[in-house]
DNA sequence: CTTACTGCAAAAGCTTTGCATCCGT
DNA sequence: ACGGATGCAAAGCTTTTGCAGTAAG
């Protein structure tokens, strides 16, 4: 796994100045986000913890990424089908792909989102602070398999 | 309520084509729908139909939902932390503001929408078969309200 | 030393499911 | 009459919370 060492330090800094304590255990979750560009989901990040951290719990990384998302540190894509996922690299608001068939979540290119983004703030009469845009479809790999 | 009654008419047509069955109950529940520009939770359309159908299970609204998913005939916006939200008047991806405060769900005029999902569509490698747009923020009234 | 964090288990909250009965078609 | 729909209650799942013990700063 490739970490961040520069996103770790921001993470870390940023809870510490929030008041947050930095366990072991909490070090161990900001650098497994750190090195996941995959946008895990918790369940998924306690299961690859597990090998480091045969101990930890479940509960501690939702009380982790609770403290990021209160720092402004993660950002949580919400699912009610199926588990949310997070992305604490990039934890300002970004397009995402999500694969219907594997449940990859991948940041596409982003082209002129900005225009886009602004028309919309100016032209819906709302103080727009964050937005979500997902696209859904097959990634490139589920579509060689299904030769679409 | 205004009932769009040739919306009513297309999602009971479209039901019974696909072998659902129209019991009072659920044409009540597309009554609702048809005439619900709110972006309603499952709860908020239970609590309306309560009123001219005293024994409707919320179950029962769930199931309804469930078959207007399998044809098509429903926009279902997830979110984790609260209800899920419907949208049965225009059952295709469109951007929405969501009101941080209040809740409020609304449709803001689309400025360039087209373009920049097509741009998407054709950068990111996936097969993209659906998308969701969503603006977080204060909509006009609790803007108001505050001052801001 | 003070107060936050950990881990466990229980609770919460929305949505789905099982089942007996009822009712569209 | 067949097969889907209803309503109730129970189950399912992810996420949150309570608590006693531990440890960071």
């Amino acid at each position: 796994m490739t970490v961040d060492n520069t996103r770790l330090d921001a993470m870390v800094e940023r809870l510490r100045c929030q008041g947050h304590r930095i366990s072991p255990q909490r070090l161990e979750i900001l650098r497994e986000l750190a090195g996941s560009p995959d946008h895990p989901s918790a369940e998924a990040l306690h299961r690859r913890l597990l090998a480091r951290f045969p101990a930890m719990s479940l509960a501690t990384v939702y009380k982790t990424i609770a403290a990021l998302k209160q720092c402004g540190e993660i950002l949580e894509l919400q699912f009610s089908d199926r588990d949310n996922r997070y992305d604490a690299i990039r934890p300002t608001p970004h397009p995402h792909c999500i694969c219907l068939e594997c449940g990859a979540v991948t940041d596409p290119p982003a082209p002129d989102m900005e225009r886009f983004v602004a028309s919309l703030v100016a032209s819906s009469g709302y103080a727009i602070s964050s937005h979500r845009l997902d696209f859904f479809g097959l990634c490139p790999r589920c579509r060689k398999k299904r030769g679409i």
